[in-house]
RNA sequence: GGCCCGGUAGCUCAGUUGAAUAGAGCAACUGCCUUCUAAGCAGUAGGUCAUUGGUUUGAAUCCAAUCCGGGUCACCA
């Protein structure tokens, strides 16, 4: 059990029997004691003086005397400041925590057994290629289903690949226009830019298109779907969704082209899934559960055809499910897949990694499922993340102004290997070694700017300052682990009962260590990678403080080496695991 | 306009369930590499926590109003 909350049942029992109330382990608060102060964690007594009638600082010496005589293994001293009471654990504790733990790579994991949960994440359009924001995306997806699983429970990641639709539509009618059958092989180019490159060259013949309707008198709207492009790529829908031979033949060509690039990226950020959907597949499931709940009642119908959810006794609108055309919207097969990952996984849990533009969207959802009364519809949570921003704004396609995935990758791992190289340090990898390391770090770097912002606020990029490998960042953390390795080469931990006072600085490394376990619980419950990177970064410093301080090799008795050799392999151990969990690797040398 | 989210140092961000003098990093400045990696450490400077009012022994945190920014309300996804 984590210290805090061992504070919060001996305290609450310590109260009880004490006042001759009943306390519980929420009537105050325990935190860990301000460094300016004498102690370790603190019980915050304001909360309890209405009960007892006593002042904070009587309270304070009462408590804090009854639980060192009753409880002499555990705590070591207090004060009592200003109706704080700062209590000092005792030396014996932190060195348990030590001796257990030192060597177990698994510390802080719960072993499998808390239920079983789907992460959706990635979710790609297959039109064009991955940009920043879907790395925000993939990243945190990924690191939340790890979390989970350190967290104990089983995970399933998923990922729906939106294969079809009419943004689908619109890269295949560009090619069809303009490419004079050019392939990415023909060009060289990496299959998903190359169908991006279609999208974006339909909305450069779409704007041609509607100015001049408009200049030939048409209002804007009306000319943006007048565009002879705009009806072709809604007429290859309809006959997308009809089967026709020839635009179903050019669909699959073309997504594979997408897949192919995809895999490239996802290989290299490490993104995997034990299941791809695809919303050409679910679709269809989605119109027939429209159907069924046209007949229920749940949905109504327009004159023109077209089917409705009314959502105004929700505060909500009314939205569409099902065109005029009887082609399905997004929404459609969204309700479609929420069935059939149903059927196939039955999960207490499914969570979708989402950005917030779609909150609306998810709420729409969640609530025709809860009215069309499907399995597991209580069960959907919607993580919505923020938008990754440029310093001119956010990032959209069509304009041009994105920061696309596979560029920044390359950026980071070249500021990696120009840094790396700069230092001189490690000249005696071979290629390959180091190959593998400006990977390492460069991602590493990435991933961690990514996550470590709380996952529901938008966050910034910007490309002339964003790119730093100094201070609160992952190759900081990735070198302190590094660090650390070069000690453990020398000598690793022996045979030793330690018993030595901790110095402050060996008992700050200990108190940071402890909470680990917590850590995992707290990012779990709250679907937030930002914690445990916020945390990893928390323990490299302090541990940066200590090595700068202490002589490891060289301490001052035998006794005292074999304590840090254990703080550093601890350390090691937990640092490795964090980023772990954030997917970012660790190296031994850099 | 309705609904949702946000506003903390020059910049990027922490600050879980209210508590002690609001914390990091970057940028700026000062020190520290013949001894375990200086991608590091120690320090200086930098704040009207958007504004106003309220609740409370105590508010960056809770409530209300206002101002500012973003998202969304598509027969796009």
């Amino acid at each position: 059990m984590a210290i805090a909350d061992i504070l919060r049942k001996t305290v609450a029992a310590s109260l009880t029997s004490l006042y001759g109330q009943d306390f519980t382990g929420s009537d105050f608060q325990v935190n860990q004691t301000k460094p300016e102060f004498e102690g370790d964690y603190t019980i915050v007594l304001f909360s309890l003086v209405k009960r007892i009638k006593k002042s904070p600082d009587q309270c304070g010496n009462e408590l804090g005397a009854y639980l060192l005589q009753q409880h002499p293994d555990l705590f070591s001293g207090f004060n009592t400041i200003k109706g704080f009471l700062n209590l000092s654990i005792s030396n014996g504790f932190w060195l348990d925590v030590l001796t257990q733990n030192f060597a177990d790579a698994s510390f802080g994991r719960t072993p499998a057994g808390k239920g079983k949960v789907m992460v959706e994440y990635s979710s790609p359009n297959t039109n064009k290629p991955l940009h920043l924001g879907h790395l925000r995306n993939n990243f945190l997806g990924w690191s939340t289903a790890a979390i989970l699983e350190a967290d104990g429970q089983q995970v399933v990641k998923t990922c729906i690949a939106n294969d079809r639709g009419i943004h689908i539509c619109k890269s295949m009618i560009a090619w069809q226009l303009f490419a004079n059958g050019a392939t990415p092989a023909s060009t060289g180019t990496k299959g998903d830019h190359f169908v991006g490159d279609y999208y974006v060259l339909f909305g450069t013949e779409l704007k041609k298109q509607v100015d001049e309707l408009v200049a030939g008198g048409m209002d804007k709207e009306e000319a943006e779907k007048q565009a002879p492009i705009m009806q072709q790529a809604q007429q290859m829908l309809v006959d997308w969704e009809a089967g026709k031979p020839e635009v179903i033949a050019l669909w699959k060509k073309m997504n594979s082209w997408v897949y192919e690039g995809f895999e490239t990226t996802y290989k290299r950020i490490g993104s995997d899934f034990d299941k791809t959907y695809y919303e050409s597949e679910t679709y269809l499931l989605g119109k027939d559960l429209v159907e069924t709940g046209l007949a229920k009642g749940v949905f109504f119908q327009k004159e023109d055809g077209s089917v409705w959810i009314d959502l105004t006794a929700e505060g909500l609108d009314q939205k569409i499910v099902r065109r005029r055309d009887g082609t399905a919207v997004y929404i459609t097969q969204d309700i479609g897949l929420a069935v059939r990952k149903h059927e196939e996984f039955g999960c207490d849990k499914s969570i979708y990694v989402v950005g917030n533009e779609q909150d609306y969207h998810f709420k729409v959802l969640k609530l025709i499922c809860q009215k069309l009364h499907l399995p597991d519809a209580d069960n959907i949570y919607h993580l919505s993340y923020g938008m990754v921003e440029l310093p001119g704004g956010r990032m959209k396609t069509r304009e041009g102004t994105v920061v696309d995935a596979d560029d920044i990758i390359d950026e980071m791992v070249k500021v990696a290997r120009e840094k790396t190289e700069e230092l001189g340090k490690v000249k005696d990898f071979t290629p390959a070694e180091l190959t593998e390391l400006y990977d390492i770090i460069g991602l590493g770097a990435l991933k961690f700017f990514l996550l470590r912002v709380d996952p529901k606020k938008k966050m910034l990029f910007n490309p002339e300052e964003s790119i730093d490998f100094h201070g609160f960042t992952g190759p900081f953390i990735q070198y302190t682990h590094a660090r650390i390795k070069s000690i453990l080469r020398r000598e690793m931990p022996g045979p030793a009962n330690i018993s030595t006072p901790l110095l402050p600085l060996e008992k700050d490394l200990l108190v940071a260590m402890e909470q680990y376990p917590s850590v995992i619980e707290q990012a779990a419950a709250s679907f937030d990678p930002s914690l445990v990177a916020n945390y990893a970064y928390s323990v490299a410093k302090t541990f940066n403080s200590f090595v700068t301080e202490h002589k490891v090799l060289a301490a001052e008795t035998e006794e005292k080496k074999q304590l840090r050799l254990r703080l550093c392999q601890m350390t090691a151990n937990v640092i490795a695991s964090a980023m772990q969990l954030l997917g970012i690797r660790v190296p031994e040398r850099m």
